[in-house]
Parts: structure tokens; sequence; C-alpha cells
DNA sequence: ATGTAC
């Protein structure tokens, strides 16, 4: 090991972690150019490589290197929340009315296609373009662009670092869910625990709100796929000794580490364009029901990418590249990045908890850059794989039981629904405590599910 | 996560 590996969990935590996390962290920790720690998240998991919700920063002018299996396949895969305007009270009445529209309006499942077909001037532009192409094409609002990581466009995208066949399997998904975690969920804000950082972000008991969490669909995939192959093969040319084979990576100077950077941007476009388009599909859906109704975005993030970002270290102000792999950014107040109307108290993070279960808005603080390169967890986290998920538990059973809690559950998937049921992952609400505790992040408000359109 | 195998 190269520097130390640091888990951030209570007992209860890492009773359960499974001991990949242990495996998987020490070996991040041994990689070239790492600095300061390999961080885990209290929402940690074994992970293809990485573990997910971990956290790394590599070093440029130290042999750093940047790792396909440090992001995750389904690259820019995040979370956004939008706010309705509307009280529990006024939905109440028209939950399945709600869940009908929206069910019908978002595309959702494995290998959803959209009504939106890319031609190669469309791709070119919305692998460059981001969010901000999506409002080009009418998808979108002004006001949605700076309540977004990077204002909804990532620069530095290659698009030309983008197979044929990534673009391929992308030209029908864009405006689409996916399957797997994905959702889109309509919440009610159950309790605030930070009023003053709640009325900034505009959340208050009993308001309704929209999250969205799905990614960059078969792109990423692709991308991650191309490059994990590519960087297995190019390691021993670097002369990197790995300690397991998932952990390729290539120097983040070198020709090959370049053109994943430039595509793994690419890839951060699509998801943010296909959150884009799926929060316009879903504004059409919403005013089918409720027809005066405005969706205000009040934040968009990412939780797998490989960010450039300024770090101190001894004191020193570094560039480091931090890859969160299941690991929200958390940039605390006063961060230069961080729009006007959040720099006063610091980056909202949008936490999704598992299917039935609640979802946790935090926000960044300043002791976040001192824990782990102001990152903090993403979500529950897996506490067993789909596979068993699928042994113990029955997807029309938890519709049926989730619909006695009150809980709409729609998807095209009845065993998707058991993979995601919510025994099957860590609790939430001890995650996000964690999350809190050991200054990670803090506590804002915690949502409850209404209606879950589940990929 | 994923055209759930190429």
């Amino acid at each position: 090991m190269r520097v130390p590996a640091v888990i951030y969990a209570d007992a209860s935590l890492l009773r359960d972690m499974d001991q990949k996390v242990y495996e998987q962290i020490t070996n991040v920790a041994s990689l070239p150019g790492i600095v300061e720690a390999a961080y885990a998240m209290p929402d940690a998991h074994w992970g293809y490589g990485f573990p997910i919700g971990g956290v790394a920063a590599f070093d440029p002018d130290q042999g750093g290197v940047v790792s396909a299996g440090g992001v995750g396949f389904d690259i820019s895969c995040g979370v956004r929340t939008l706010h309705t305007g509307l009280q529990l009270a006024d939905v109440r009445p028209y939950k399945q009315q709600l869940a009908d529209a929206l069910y019908k309006a978002i595309p959702a499942g494995v290998g959803s296609k959209g009504r939106i077909h890319l031609n190669h001037d469309l791709m070119h532009g919305m692998l460059t373009g981001g969010a901000q192409w999506a409002l080009e094409q009418g998808w979108g609002e002004d006001s949605d662009l700076e309540r977004m990581e990077e204002g909804g466009r990532m620069v530095g995208a290659v698009a030309s670092y983008v197979s044929p066949k990534a673009r391929e399997r992308q030209k029908d998904e864009m405006g689409t869910l996916g399957s797997g975690n994905h959702y889109l969920e309509v919440q009610r804000v159950a309790e605030v625990y930070d009023q003053h950082v709640a009325n900034v972000f505009g959340l208050r008991v009993d308001d309704v709100v929209i999250s969205i969490h799905c990614g960059s669909r078969g792109l990423g995939h692709q991308i991650g796929t191309e490059f994990l192959r590519d960087m297995a093969i190019a390691a021993s040319q670097y002369r990197i000794d790995l300690p397991d084979r998932e952990l390729a990576c290539a120097p983040l100077t070198s020709p090959l580490g370049k053109q994943y950077l430039g595509a793994m941007r690419a890839a951060i476009n699509c998801a943010l364009a296909n959150r884009q388009i799926i929060t316009h599909l879903t504004r059409d859906a919403v005013k089918t029901v409720f027809p005066g109704v405005h969706l205000g975005l009040l934040y968009d993030v990412s939780h797998n990418t490989c960010k450039l970002e300024q770090h101190a270290i001894n004191g020193q102000k570094k560039a480091l590249f931090v890859h969160r792999k299941g690991a929200t950014r958390a940039f605390g107040p006063g961060h230069p990045d961080l729009p006007a109307v959040f720099r006063q108290v610091g980056q909202p993070m949008l936490i999704g908890g598992s299917m039935g279960t609640s979802s946790y808005v935090l926000c960044g603080t300043q002791e976040s850059e001192k824990r782990a390169f102001n990152s903090a967890c993403h979500g529950a986290g897996r506490a067993m794989s789909r596979h068993q998920a699928t042994k113990q538990w029955q997807g029309s059973a938890l519709v049926d039981d989730l619909a006695d809690r009150g809980i709409i559950i729609r998807s095209p998937s009845l065993r998707g629904v058991a993979e995601e049921a919510p025994g099957a992952y860590k609790d939430v609400s001890v995650v996000v405590d964690v999350a809190d505790r050991a200054g990670l992040a803090r506590k804002v408000a915690q949502l409850e599910p209404l209606i879950c359109i589940k990929g």
C-alpha cells in the first residue's frame, strides 16, 4: 500500500460490510500516484475493481492513474430532484393518475428506447454539450443549468473517443430510465433537520418533490467495457503492477488515459442530457394531472465520475483527479464551483434510498474537504447480491406490501423489483447518520416515497 | 449498471 485505506462506518455497518470492500480498498491504496488515502463511504459494497462507495485521488505529477473501474460502468449515474410547488394534500387524491401519467411518459426497463433518435450531428452535440445541448433542443429551461454540476456541460469531452458501437447503443436511448436501481420517484419531505439550509434548498415538510436516478445508459457501459479492456492490455506496457486485473488503469498523462478522460466526459454529458430530457418528459406528464404546476430544479448530482479538482495536500493546493464511484461530491460553503444560490450553505447532495425507503438531502460542509476530498455516500448500498435477492423476495408481493403502505410501484419487471427489495440494501438512515457524524456531509432533509417508477 | 454472454 502506498497510502492508508480508510473506511467510514459504524460498528453495525462494519460488521455487515462485505469483506471484499477491505480487500478492494486496500488494492486501490496501492495504485500509482494515489494521494493521502483510499476511502470507502459508509454505503460501500463489492464492485468491479474499486468498491462501489470508493473515493481515490491521483496526482498526475507523481505517476497518478485513471481507472475505468474507478468510475464504474454507469458513467455519471446520478440523481436530480425537482420541486413541484405541490403539498402532500394536493397530490394524495391524484396519486394513481399521476403514477399512470409518469409511467406512460418515461420509458423504463432493460433496453428501453425513447422517441428521440440521434443522427450523427445530434449525437455529437449531445456528447459535447450535455444538458446545455438538451436545452437548445427545447428540452428544458435556462434556469435549470446553474443547478447542475458543471453548469450542465462537462468541458473536455472528446466525441471522437466515443466508439461507433457506443453511439449505436445510445442513439435511441435518450430520455430513458434504464433498469437496476434506476427510478423516478414522487416523494414528500418527511422531516427537516437543518431549517436554514432546507430554506435555501426550498424544502418544507410535506412539500412534494420528484427525484430522477439514472445515468449514461448503453453509451457509458460501452465506454467502460472498451477502456477496461484496453487498460488491462496496456498496464504491462506502462509497467503498472496490478494487484487485481479489475483495477486496470492508465497514467493520467498517457494517450490512453487522456482518451478515457475525453470519452468519460462525453458520457458525463450523455447522463446530464438524459436526466434533462427525462425532466422535460416529467414536466409534460405532471402537467396532464396538475395543469398549472411548474417543476423547478433543486439540483443534479453525479456519483460515478473522475473529476479534476483542487485539493489541499499538506497545506498546498494540488490539481488532483478524484475518482468517485458510488460517492457524491460534497463541496462545502464558499466553494467557487458552486452557483451563487448555494455558495453560502454548501452543495445539495441527493442520496437515493432503496425502493420503498427514505431518501435524503444532505449538504457539503467545510469539514468535507478534510475527510474524503469532499465526498460522501450515494445511497443505501447493496447488502446482498441481485441473485440472492430474487431467491428471497417475490416482486408481486413487494408491490402489494408497498401498496399497503401507500407507495405505488410501477415497473416493467417484477424480477427487477425483487432484485431491488429494500431488504437487499443497507439501512439508508444508518448510512446518512454515519456520513453526518463523520463530517462527510450534513443532514438537511428526509424524503419519503409516494410513487416509484422503477426501471 | 448492461442489447444480464460475444
